[in-house]
DNA sequence: CATGAATGAGTCTTCATTCAT
DNA sequence: TATGAATGAAGACTCATTCAT
């Protein structure tokens, strides 16, 4: 493991110890020695990687999400149906919250942490990683399968708002009560289907307004 | 003005204050001495009103969710249909949030702020208005109106993960581009209806799991 | 004599454990906790009263210079010849650096340190200082008394060096081979009369370049 | 330029970037890292050549103190009066301060700095610099040109400090009001002659310049 | 109840110096 | 000799909290 993090460059080592200890104090509560011990470096040695502090948080941020959307892609780009790319985001989306407890707990609280970040920072990574819903929502229009009416700047807040949801309870919940497999379940259906139980031969639902 | 302030009791002076400065600056940016100017109090006499700087924000919390939590159940007792509950949820919902700014704010960005409020406090009362909706899904279901293979401790997660995200980006945009009514027709069709577009003639989806 | 530091207010206290301070160890090599310890309040509370440390020398300065300002032009009003006057100058310069052990090692070395203060902080104080004596350079060349072609700008600065020199010698020295009244003695002679020795009927210097 | 840097060897190179950076930000400020940028060397390198930051100052005092006396004693071993020796020693000086803007900036403020270098070393090249002045003063004595009771080691820490105030304002001022030529004859005539006008029926001296 | 001056623990950041290459 | 990445000691400053009035 001493020859695995010798490998690995400083850069790395320090957004990895980063993670791990935002997730478990917080931001403001998570001090910057103690990412440096965590990482197995000096302290002077993180500001040789990073600006200051607020920075070590973007960075992690950028670094991962890039990676997170990358992999996304790849993933849906194997998919043509509309519906079933909803059903593959959540599924991937879920399956990445559950795989990176530490990524995931930063990403969920950290980041909405404060206005100082939320505000300051226009997340740019987290705006293409919306989007990539959106794309899916435009599609399935184009496709006609999905309803012509369908706003995909709203829709694709709704969707992500439903699955970060989900993640924040995971990150809390002691014990979840929940399966990765019933909530993938339950929120691609509620999306896809509605809620509305849709008994073969009857008609559209009343609320068209 | 001096009348109008002599007269609220400083407790709640405070809380205003507080709501005003946390949504401003951050829970970890705010200071207790700008709570207390904002107040028009000394700093002193915070301590005298509450524990210290955490109890504020918990309080402030449980006071207008209680609050909020009244008002809804007034609303929601009106109506029967669980689809016009659900619509109306959905509505109230985002006009609070529009309405109330600052404590929107709070709510949205401060509370999520960091492991130590969100792991170490019991949101009692956020669960309280969770499960508004999980009762309304109950309801629905046993009404035979929406499936029955519904989760309602998944589905009240995924709405209001959707209506929150949605709060979130009329917190930060600057100029939001999609109005509440738009907002809330989106996010209620989605959930009732789901995606899919219902070409007449065309049976159920096919994606039935 | 705890006694008369309470009378003080902490302002003063901060200013004369400041000047003990910097005297000693030189601002740089001072610090700020240090100052506290000197003056027997806490290191916040030298944050009440000064903005940072660069503020505290800066304050210092100012008030200490205003001071002597003051006596010296107390001292000069009773005296109307201004070669007199140039000799009370020295005089009182030389007694009050003499007296002011202390606050002379700060006017002398810290003061001067350093760009920062030399450059971005233009010392108003100074110049008023050094004006006092263009001032009797002036009145002296009105009277006839003093050469007409003397440029009090420049003057003033020439007798203010040989006098700082003068100073600096005494506070670097640890035994001072010269006494106070040797120095003024001197000192004045050398600018009132120049170095030439005029004796009765002697023509003039020779040194015509 | 790549050449001109190899031929010289890097202790100078390193002097004289030290004088650049040294007289641009101050001692405290100025940082080893920068004067290796400025010196094309490593950071590293300094060390080489340097005990520590403290040795490079004290390095660059005496080494460009020694090229200054040298260059003034041949000077003045040119001239045999001492009215004369005098005036050319203030005009040397105010030409080196002028001529060598970076250094004049160091041994001005720099040096001064701290009770650090003015106290534990012991400026034995300063020290000679300003016998040049006592020996002048004496040789004046003995000639009977100058006042028997002048005190030389007095003498020349008045005269170097009247150039030293007027070398500061020099560093300091953005657009010096006053020539050197102008202050050279101001302060040369100031020591030799006094301030006094000789009132008509006197002798008046003929250097009317 | 109310005040607000005083406290002092706590931490990010800098930068002179080292040393493996 | 030369490098420059890494080190880690050191200190200015903040701000929640207290308590004498």
């Amino acid at each position: 493991m001493a020859l695995k993090e010798k490998e690995r460059n400083k850069h790395d080592q320090i957004i990895e110890a980063a993670i791990k200890v935002f997730a478990k104090k917080g931001f403001y509560n998570a001090k910057v020695s103690e990412i440096a011990r965590e990482a197995n470096v000096a302290d002077g040695t993180i500001y040789l990687y990073f600006k200051n502090k607020d920075d070590i948080l973007i960075s992690t941020f950028e670094e991962k999400m890039d990676l997170i959307i990358q992999q996304m892609n790849v993933e849906l780009n194997k998919i043509t149906d509309p519906g079933d790319k909803i059903r593959t985001f959540v599924a991937r989306h879920l399956q990445l919250v559950r795989d990176n407890k530490y990524l995931n707990e930063v990403l969920q609280i950290e980041l909405r942490q404060s206005s100082k970040f939320m505000r300051r920072y226009v997340p740019i990574k987290f705006l293409e990683y919306l989007d990539i819903i959106a794309n899916i929502i435009e599609e399935g229009k184009q496709a006609g399968i999905f309803r012509k009416d369908l706003i995909p700047a709203v829709a694709k807040r709704a969707i992500f708002g439903a699955l970060d949801e989900m993640s924040l309870y995971w990150v809390l919940a002691r014990k979840p009560k929940y399966s990765l497999e019933d909530s993938i379940d339950q929120i691609s259906r509620m999306f896809i289907e509605g809620l509305l139980s849709k008994p073969v031969g009857e008609e559209a639902p009343k609320y068209t307004h």
